[in-house]
DNA sequence: TTGAAAGCGCTAACAA
DNA sequence: TTGTTAGCGCTTTCAA
């Protein structure tokens, strides 16, 4: 620990430059009515000096403070850190701070963490749920503005930004159409889980776009795990209906079903082609065959969240939900045209 | 975004209080010098107005702001979300706000980063590396204190906490004896990084211990992929030395491992039982079969990391660099005694 | 045990 | 175009 820095304050530069406290505020901070001349000097002597505005005194009399906050609803999930990444990348870091909070699924924690965020003066808070179900507005509880990422306010007065699981299901159909597949099966999700409907339901909308049906068992749900990719592959397998495609509504699944049919002999893509869901690279992209899977492009929907929440300090606080579209990674497990 | 609310501030809370702004601070503040009669009415006062202190104004003129800065090295790393729910967890959230940073692995954009901080008057700063390399100290640029998660700092005076790869290889060797493994192969990862080394070296010595050589290529290196796992695996099949166990330097590589052995029909554990590193959870433990692993205990790295800033800002700085001892997750890979 | 008053470092009227 | 002055909300001497 080197030495406490004593910290050079506005004085001091006003002192060098020989100007007033005042004129040195003007000519740092960027308006107009001071001459070029002086701000070149009062600029100079910032530098010399080394001077870094104390934005506890700069907070005190302005309207904003320069800090968000993040409230994660679960900092260990995987979904959340893109967003988080997209969002610190988005906000300036010169101007804009972030007060990381983690409320690790739980309400209590959570109504403590937004009184902390507040007493901190922060000017907006972004809510990032764990998952993109639909959560409770925060509006009621908030003197300041909040955009909502991944899980969606219940309120459509709220700004929600979410990826679009219909379009990524959509993007997955169509690619394997493309490849000339023309039986597509489908193992989506836990049922609890809005992605595992909206998923199943948007292969489906897709599907019947081409003039296809969806085949294979009616109950394509499951859980998110690789063991019940591998069961939905085995009874696929030992089903009625033939089917040169699987769209797996998460990766793990699709680990589960590339895995079974390896096992069976049948050749992924040759045989049967098979696309994920969430590009979780470091795991999809190493699976025999990698697979082929959609991106939900998380960082985008944390870029969003950040913008809005800008937008509704500044003033102008959007509303309503907005689905960013996803894009299809294309890898082995989906190469090649059938036929 | 609902109404801005009207901050109550001290002098609210001390005039309904019928007391000094003083006194008000006093009472709030758990000074003892005012009577238990007067602190009891300025709480109540405080509480049915609902008054939150502004924390710009108490840093305005407090040595400490209650705010510490955490600069990533790289967010994205799934290494460092345990690491900072460590600190967020252990940090009280009353007390200690946490600015979150991420430099993606640039020395300029950490450079930005660093002074931003200092600008919110940070009280501290927590940094955490990408891996377990050492890295720059930063010391020469903080006028306040800092402490080194994951990465060490080069420097010994400063205070550095990562998991001990030494030791985690020991439990998994020690576990494997235990299991009655007597021959036991090492893959491990990328030979840049200090953890593919230390992971090796830890299984070398914990295995002599017992009277034990590692048998299988001398050169044991690789990357951390499945790919080299089941590369790895198949040089071993087909090499000359006889093995019942393999210890892999990440979860990765076990599961490439696994997935070899069952290609070729020996039995996990039965034949062969298999050891990985990291516990990525969902990725090892949904494996055929699950895997035994270690877990890094990076929460307790990142807790660790808190309480030494908490410390160094106290005046209390600690030095050094403290390896958090890591644990065994048994699973299914290594269930049984041979024998 | 309480209160009056002086700042913390800065911004924003207002005056010059 | 520049400077003077009054706070922002709080803590902290120092007196009472």
């Amino acid at each position: 620990m080197a030495g406490k820095a004593k910290a050079v304050t506005l004085a001091t530069v006003a002192q060098t430059a020989g100007v007033s406290l005042a004129t040195a505020s003007k000519a740092l901070n960027g308006k107009t009515v001071v001459s070029a001349a002086t701000r070149r000097r009062v600029e100079e002597a910032a530098r010399t000096l080394g001077f870094v505005p104390n934005h506890f005194a700069k907070a005190l009399n302005s309207a904003t403070t320069g800090v968000i906050g993040l409230l994660t609803a679960d900092l260990a999930n995987r979904f959340v850190l893109p967003i988080l990444s997209g969002v610190e990348n988005t906000l300036g870091v010169e101007s804009t701070s972030i007060i990381l909070t983690d409320a690790r699924r739980d309400p209590i924690r959570e109504r403590h963490q937004i009184a902390t965020l507040l007493g901190r003066k922060v000017d907006g808070i972004i809510v990032v749920g764990h998952s993109d179900d639909a959560r409770p507005s925060l509006a009621e509880l908030l003197p300041v503005g909040a955009t909502y990422a991944f899980a969606p306010s219940t309120s459509t007065a709220d700004a929600s930004y979410l990826s679009d699981n219909y379009e990524g299901a959509r993007l997955a159909i169509d690619h394997l159409v493309e490849g000339g597949r023309r039986s597509i099966a489908v193992l989506t999700g836990d049922p609890t889980y809005n992605a595992a409907k909206e998923r199943l339901e948007g292969a489906v909308r897709a599907a019947r776009r081409h003039g296809l049906e969806i085949v294979g068992p009616a109950n394509a749900y499951g859980d998110w795990s690789e063991e019940w990719g591998r069961y939905g592959a085995e009874s696929l397998l030992q089903g009625r209906d033939e089917f040169d495609a699987v769209f797996c509504a998460n990766d793990q699944i699709a680990r589960g079903v590339v895995d079974v049919l390896r096992d069976y002999g049948r050749e992924v893509p040759h045989d049967v082609a098979v696309v994920g869901f969430d590009n979780w690279e470091l795991y999809s992209s190493h699976s025999r065959p990698p697979i082929t899977t959609i991106d939900m492009n998380l960082e985008e929907v944390g870029r969003l969240a950040a913008l809005g929440l800008a937008a509704a300090i500044a003033g102008e606080p959007p509303s309503g939900i907005t689905r960013v579209a996803p894009r299809l990674v294309p890898r082995a497990s989906t190469a090649g045209s059938k036929q």
